[in-house]
DNA sequence: GTCGAAATTCTGTAACTACTGAAATTCCAG
DNA sequence: CTGGAATTTCAGTAGTTACAGAATTTCGAC
């Protein structure tokens, strides 16, 4: 296995630590970065020799990725070993992670919300100004999720297309405002 | 200080449980729901008893959320104490929390894969496939962010009627495929 | 089936983050 | 100024999460 060039070195690192401030375990982040830079699969001894992390961390983290469906494992000829490599369009793969953080914390947001709401009509007077304001990040959430399942519909030439108009938007839906 | 209402513990609680998720601190998070239902400023030491937190908590916890630019400071007439409260409007709200993200994480991201590209230039052959994929990946963030940077301008309700124009859009701007 | 390699699970520990309570500081009112 | 309340800082502790290494299980070749 051949060590981290210091380009790499320095790119799965900085990978680690933004996973950190989203959420994301730093190894699981930066197993990822690897496989994302690697040109072939790797296996998971591979992994832990290059992170110098133990070979069990790697095999749970591994789990987690694919997990969030955006590593799988794949065989290469003449070895029985797993290997894995990450999805390789970036814009799909920010697409999936965008639809399992929907579907893990914003759909049940939604859902909590629903019910806070539906339980402080019961008991109007009391919680007004709490449903009020529920209501409002409702509304919220519901608009950009439904907007969301919209784009991401798109397929990618088209929605770099979309985001690359600029100010053509806003005049092309007469939005000036 | 009146105590919190089932709802109000409900919303208050998981939306702390999402701060999680989201690399935010539980307490912080906590705190700023509650100020977000408020029809009024609080407070610390009512902060303190509302959640069962320490007071130096609480402090700290203030400081970050006014960090974020979310949470500013007020006084109500006749008391000398600080009191708090979050910003109102929840469109207006995610657009700091969104710059702010951006600031802290994504523009220094694009400093390292430029940084990254540069270094790897220098040393072809050897980095030619990590240049390849880190510059998918900056192409990835500059265009969301450069659109980003269009949409946030817009005000809310020309923003809430664009993404609610759903299939229309695609039709108006040609984007059929 | 059996053997050896590979992968996973599990348990104890290390590292880190969050938090409390105490001490120090700031801020006013008088 | 001085005194008392409010706030912040700080240091130690508790709680949590991440991790290594050992034990166990799975897998495939024979």
């Amino acid at each position: 296995m051949k060590a981290l060039s210091q380009v790499q070195q320095k790119f799965v690192l900085h990978w680690g630590e933004m996973g950190t401030r989203w959420g994301i375990n730093r190894t699981v982040a930066q197993i990822h970065a690897l496989l994302f830079i690697s040109p072939v699969p790797l296996n998971a001894e591979d992994i832990a020799d290059t992170l110098t992390v133990a070979r069990s961390n790697v095999s749970t983290s591994l789990k987690e990725l694919q997990a969030w469906g955006i590593v799988r494992l794949v065989h290469v000829m003449g070895d029985k070993r797993d290997h894995f490599e990450s999805m390789k369009d970036v814009w799909e793969m920010f697409r999936v992670v965008l639809d399992e953080r929907k579907k893990r914390e914003v759909d049940p947001m939604l859902t909590v919300l629903r019910d806070c709401i539906i339980e402080a009509e019961k008991d109007k007077q009391a919680d007004e100004h709490t449903e009020a304001k529920l209501r409002e990040l409702l509304e919220f959430f519901e608009t950009t999720t439904g907007w969301y399942q919209q784009v991401r519909a798109l397929p990618t030439p088209a929605l770099t297309r979309f985001m690359k108009l600029g100010d053509k938007v806003r005049k092309a839906l007469g939005l000036g405002e």
